[in-house]
DNA sequence: ATTATGACCGAAACCGGTTTCGGCAAGTTA
DNA sequence: TAACTTGCCGAAACCGGTTTCGGTCATAAT
């Protein structure tokens, strides 16, 4: 019986009642559709009445219902995000902030975010498709871009608007936000090379993904602008966690010159170099240098706290969000792509070749 | 002019052609209503043109627009999450796990989640009203309860659905799911009682939060179940963080019988303890037990192991929202509570009370 | 003095669904 | 057989907006 009350009477008054377009009509004495055209600045309103029409729709608290305004324009004023869960989880601890720089440059325009997570590459085309399908968003903001990305083909192919978090390689109709990771990677290698690093390691990040390939790429460009050659030998396999960067560290270190210093793809790698390096008695920063990118908290609870980039992923996310508003309002996606920078955070990680240690003599060198 | 044609092709092929309630009417021969209510089990339609309704409705591919539905009956199937961002964030490495759990179980039921974060408790209250006001969301997940909670109180007097992710002072009217953190203490009491401890600290969590006065509880009542007696002087203040968990540590060991072993509401704090011990060369599990709640990874970094209480957010997440479905599809709210467990990580953090070391006499003790 | 031209607004159609209401045919009851 | 249900469906109103289409009136052009 009690319970019964409360269905009822939760269905009936539900909410606190809603000033709609008709109340603010027939309060200002206009036509709906004139009130409408009024607060969308139609030009074949008058100033006058335009500035009558919202003062008094600010007045009376008016708010259209988007889902009102979606089933005739097809806009429901939301940005999607399907995020996959599965990858490994180096933007975890950034997720937080991603998310909270969407919300807060959608809410800025009005817009909502609506949010899924997938646990499979199908999983995410699946839910990225039923989103489209129900127009649950107007757009999709697609994080972790791989080279080939099959959600780019799909949503390009459906004429959705989207835009990347990273790069791919068919930038055809593709807008953009990514960070300059290959003059961060530049920077390392002249960071370290100044030092007196010659023999610089390289452990890369994910198979497939865009960021590796530019992260590989800024690496090598470092290499010659500092004079030294690449050497395939000082490049190691993925590597993405503590596990991985630990393995391929004692695979390089076991060369016949093995390296003075390592850079890393991504910070959790530099954990594994660390954990080789404590259980052999070397110390991080003096015996082998470290500088990595991502900026993990963790990095900060090191000893040595390690020397990394960090990027600002809730700027990112604010910046993703513009970009694919602007998208939708009908911008080409050629004039919205931007490169955010990296900051290095400049601890204890790296130092001066060791004089002792592992080094030899210097044959690879050229120039 | 390429601008200009991608813009115009953008705003009017937009998508591939959807199909409508009106295509599937035209296409049995039946008039729209009927084909809707069909879809929607009204009672005055046979169960033969249900049927054949339905077929072709999947045959057709037809997915009714949420927002096209809305307007009429104001439900747009979206669940509503405002998460609190400028809060301690020990949640913080679950949070993809939670929203996974929401996102999984709202997409089992084809309803989708909204989200957005504030950063102050205004902020909060703010994007809650927009997005009731907006009905961007049909009801809310309220994380992170506090004993007195503002935003309870402004959803309960709006009328609108929500469940909350812990408990709350005052109940009535109110959803939630929680974990039986209670038991999990007062485990932890007798564990550590039954390895001998008997001068027992604890680390109460943030202040003014439902889980804080839970678990101080947990740990009061295992003290009395196992025999010992409360001593407000084994009592901590407030450590949400490794900071303030090393600072209170300091406090309570300088005392004149310094405790044993540490409960800490948090896995944070825990971290604040291993800091102390270690700096003073103690060893945890050995010289000082701890045993903690949450299950954060460092957790199992740490060494020796943190013995902790992990709880399982994906579950959370989903159990929330099947139970906000449920509440706004009418169910009561004195139905739609439960308590999940949490599971003991045994590991290294906990061990017989040190038979060195800071215990004198047992002289507190009763029984 | 007419006529064409704009500026400005009302009326109505429309978007994709839901819900109410009424009517018809078949089966029940009187 | 007439009256009454009942089962089942069509028609139309409705939800809260947007957009198109004319129409009125004042002003400018002829």
């Amino acid at each position: 019986m009690i319970t019964l009350m409360r269905e009822t009477s939760h269905t009936t008054s539900q909410f606190a009642p809603r000033v709609t377009i008709s109340d603010l009509s027939s309060e200002l004495g206009l036509a709906k559709g004139t009130v409408s055209r009024a607060l969308n600045n139609y030009a074949d309103i008058s100033a006058s009445t335009k500035l009558r029409v919202k003062q008094a729709a600010e007045k009376m608290g008016y708010r259209p219902l988007s889902h009102a305004q979606a089933i005739k324009t097809g806009r429901v004023r939301s940005v999607g995000l399907v995020l996959q869960n599965f990858e490994h989880d180096g933007h975890r601890p950034f997720l937080a902030d991603f998310l909270a720089g969407i919300s807060n440059a959608a809410s800025q325009e009005g817009w909502t975010m609506t949010l899924a997570m997938a646990n499979s590459e199908e999983h995410t085309r699946d839910t990225l498709a039923r989103l489209v399908d129900e127009r649950k968003a107007d757009g999709f903001i697609l994080p972790r871009t791989y080279l080939k990305d099959a959600r780019i083909d799909s949503l390009r192919e459906a004429d959705v608007p989207f835009v990347l978090y990273g790069r791919t390689e068919d930038q055809a109709g593709c807008a953009w936000y990514d960070i300059d990771m290959k003059t961060a990677f530049e920077q390392a290698v002249t960071q370290l090379t100044n030092l007196g690093h010659q023999r610089i390691a390289f452990l890369p990040g994910g198979d497939g993904f865009t960021y590796s390939k530019i992260r590989y790429q800024g690496y090598v460009s470092g290499l010659t602008m500092n004079g030294l050659s690449y050497e395939a030998s000082l490049v190691g396999k993925a590597s993405v966690d503590q596990g991985s960067g630990y393995e391929n560290t004692g695979q390089l270190m076991a060369a016949a010159q093995p390296p003075t210093a390592f850079i890393c793809a991504v910070d959790q790698a530099a954990l594994g170099v660390y954990q080789w390096a404590s259980e052999r008695g070397l110390q991080i920063g003096r015996d082998i240098s470290v500088i990595s990118y991502d900026g993990i908290p963790e990095g900060a609870m090191m000893t040595p706290p390690l020397s990394t980039f960090a990027v600002d992923n809730q700027t990112a996310g604010a910046r993703l969000t513009e970009l694919l508003i602007a998208r939708i309002r009908g911008a080409a996606p050629e004039n919205l792509r931007e490169l955010g920078p990296a900051t290095f955070l400049n601890r204890g990680s790296h130092g001066p070749v060791s004089p002792a240690g592992h080094m030899c003599q210097k044959t690879t060198v050229s120039n």
